[in-house]
DNA sequence: AATTTTTGTTAGACTAATCTAACATTTTAG
DNA sequence: CTAAAATGTTAGATTAGTCTAACAAAAATT
């Protein structure tokens, strides 16, 4: 498989988890190349039995088009983990590394990474792993903006991997792992006051607290 | 610069140290790509003022290009570097994985494994890591198989990176920084009797101490 | 010096991945 | 239920990198 296939394979794997139904736009627009281009590649993609496809139809991966994808996850995120364990990088620096160094041909060299790592079981964004058959378990995290004044939760994941979405949480001193408590929620905006570690306290938007996963 | 400009400088890089005149079947030869690819490739890389290039002529790299062509080996060591020291890979496993990953685009990545490997002077086989300006400090090292009996040299790089060479060397114990102790030469084959370490006696073909590079 | 061999170049074709322009189908809205 | 809008497809062009076949120049041999 080419780095252009393994690209189309990540992003359609990744809307479907997302949307009920993934059409040739949002592929599209989730790419950033043309619909014609997205369709002459679907259909060759189609052709080796990665993605199911009928003219008209929503796009649909196959079995082994959802192992492939799980599997291209699996290193990509094996890959910013170890970026940011062993190279020192911040979680907002790893994603464009890693969508390189993801495609490369080599088993071997991301076993190795995993056991280096000690077989973690997410990345630094707090995103599962996929296992070694392209599996994904399925992480049932509720955002922090559905929680109510004195509930405490904790911070598993994050829901955007933007730039200056991490950055902003950096500055905010929160990091995966941190206990936060609801202190209050202005009814206003639902600007939402929280206590972190028992600590700190700090205002967030609505906007960042629907992009900060928990669990109770 | 795309890795097919690049895979090409660097093959001109090291064809050019190794001979005197390099022409377009020498190169077609160590890419194992056909002469009229290959002539059109130097025609575009001259374009771009990284080969200096006149037909009939020999082939050589521009100022600017020996810089680029050294940046992309001195990538090449210190990922083979990294893989051997970090992540346990044999240095016969290593080459391939590493002409892949020399390729990524991060200028930061590679800073951050020559800070993890402290700034590494070779590779594990023994070649001189460029510096951060592409430049090569050459390295004047003699062939074993030029040794006299009775000489005591020390192993410092291999002349071949063959992987039936290599494992070869693993088999005979021999590593980097062995000290060497030419016993007898046979005179009919050039076969050597040599001392390890003052431990260990091998017998070495002339094709093997021809490529066993060592300083006095 | 002439001929053969080797090396180099040009021309033209092919594949992968992209694009734009034109046309077709499906969905949405009036 | 039609007309407009959105989405999808086809056709044809383009670029990078490769190839084969044919031709040209340089080098080696006789
Ligand atoms: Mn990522
Ligand atoms: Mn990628
Ligand atoms: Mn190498
Ligand atoms: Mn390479």
């Amino acid at each position: 498989m080419t780095l252009t296939e393994e690209n189309y394979l990540k992003a359609l794997f990744h809307l479907s988890t997302e949307n009920e139904e993934v059409s040739v736009l949002d592929l599209s627009k989730s790419l950033t190349i043309k619909m014609p281009t997205v369709n002459s590649m679907v259909k060759k993609l189609s052709g080796k039995g990665l993605i199911s496809y009928e003219k008209y139809k929503p796009l649909m991966l196959t079995q082994s088009g959802k192992r492939a994808a799980g599997l291209i996850i699996r290193k990509h995120r094996l890959v910013e983990m170890f970026l940011v364990q062993h190279l020192g990088f911040g979680w907002d620096e790893v994603h464009e590394i890693a969508e390189q160094i993801e495609h490369i041909k080599s088993q071997r060299f991301f076993d190795r990474i995993d056991q280096l790592l000690d077989f973690p079981k997410v990345d630094p964004h707090g995103s599962p792993i996929p296992d070694i058959n392209g599996e994904v378990v399925f992480q049932n995290y509720k955002k922090l903006e559905e929680c109510v004044e004195n509930q405490m939760v904790m911070f598993m994941s994050v829901g955007s991997s933007q730039d200056s979405f991490l950055k902003l949480i950096d500055k905010l001193n929160l990091k995966l792992g941190d206990i936060i408590k609801v202190l209050e929620i202005q009814e206003f905006d639902k600007t939402m006051r929280v206590l972190v570690n028992e600590t700190s306290e700090q205002n967030l938007s609505q906007m960042v607290a629907a992009n900060i996963l928990v669990k109770t």
